[in-house]
DNA sequence: GCCGATTTTCAAATATTTCTGAAAGATATG
DNA sequence: CATATCTTTCAGAAATATTTGAAAATCGGC
């Protein structure tokens, strides 16, 4: 734990202590990064922002984060991008200032909004470009091995296509206007007791010895 | 596009148009490795696992992914951690085999499931003791304008404690052997044609213009 | 308990990402 | 339109993360 070696004289204050909690988060919000897939740094400004609740300049996050104006910069305009942060300006005042959404749960949905977009989008293209490649492999009669192999690929890469464009899909809902009403359904789901009825239907051990799995795909239910 | 400069001699044979969707599809798998918070090494592997379908060794990893023996030994270990594939022995061989799930939806399951524990649950367990410090700060009585940021501060951290519990508890009902539930909702919630009525409420557009934004924490639904 | 086959480990090498700082680019103001 | 102020850019430096390869540990059979 590394705790800024007694961040105000006196040591108790209120000032202090929210001082201290605010550096606390900061760090802490800073390893998530990798969990939002931005970078370090970028996390920190967000919860500098965010935690202080205040619209901040570029000197002011250099300052307090002790990084450089390029970085303070970058970061700032990254976290504007992905439309967790806006710029605010102030009259009288030529610089810019920049302010945290305040809203948990908006910046959860724009999180997702910009990774459907940099990463399931791309994901399912190439998956369809995928596919296609082994298209022209399909020979019209004889079964043969390979012709079975194509088949089982052709069904791996279906079942991911089937997968991901779900998770689109469902993304494109939670973060749509209408998405509030997925947040509610997901907060209530959350918070109900616990499942109806039916226990875990019974242990099904792996026998299998051999090899080549054939790919289960589509399935989304269970056995009936 | 990097493709190994013709597969096989042939050229259009399914044997070498499988090869190359198989190629394909690892580098595609390999890119999403930041996705997932696994290294692209460890995608690679995961993906050739998955794709094949086959149970593979050490030595068939290492030479089709060109990767040396310690790396392909740490992947393959985390994979095994990550509950994403499985130790395979076969009877007369003293090699170990790997085979990775073959069932989309219990991949996924596995990777929400580490996720959860490796991220969620530390960064709740830092939120309830960031949260802690602030509290001796309380003054009883008078409301100074310390009472107030400490407040405030504790709201936006309340915030942030409530909307990863719930992400938490959803993520064990998802994972959980009940979560199949959850599935076959996410499911036909991602197929359901539209919302049912109702366009969005209005546009609340943000009229604040000063500093101090007060955190509106704690709903979650909206106006009644 | 020893042997050879296999897996694991880890320090050093390599690759990748992130950060800095100074210079170039804006932009409002007089 | 010159100036002062603020922002962005980007090549090189620094920090991180990943990979290698060879040595050490493990394992199963004899």
């Amino acid at each position: 734990m590394t705790k800024p070696a007694r961040p105000l004289p006196g040591g108790d204050e209120p000032a202090a202590l929210l001082r201290e909690a605010q550096d606390r988060f900061i760090a802490v919000w800073g390893q998530m990064s990798g969990a939002w897939g931005i970078s370090r740094t970028m996390a920190e400004v967000h919860a500098l922002l965010y935690i202080t609740g205040h619209s901040l300049c570029t000197d002011d996050i250099m300052e307090r984060l002790d990084i450089s104006r390029g970085n303070a910069s970058m970061s700032l305009r990254a976290l504007v991008e992905w439309g967790i942060a806006e710029r605010v300006h102030k009259r009288g005042d030529r610089k810019e200032y920049f302010r945290s959404e305040q809203d948990v749960w908006a910046m959860f949905r724009a999180i997702v909004r910009e990774r459907i977009k940099r990463e399931v989008d791309p994901l399912l293209a190439s998956l369809y470009e995928i596919r296609d490649i082994s298209r022209p492999a399909h020979t019209p009669a004889p079964r043969t091995e390979d012709a079975r192999r194509v088949d089982d690929h052709e069904a791996r890469i279906d079942a991911l296509l089937e997968f991901f464009r779900t998770v689109e899909s469902l993304g494109h809902r939670f973060v749509s206007p209408t998405g509030r009403g997925l947040q509610l359904a997901a907060t209530m789901l959350a918070k109900l007791p616990a499942w109806p009825a039916g226990q875990e239907p019974a242990s099904r051990r792996q026998t299998q010895e051999d090899d080549d799995i054939s790919p289960r795909a589509g399935h989304h239910g269970g056995e009936p």
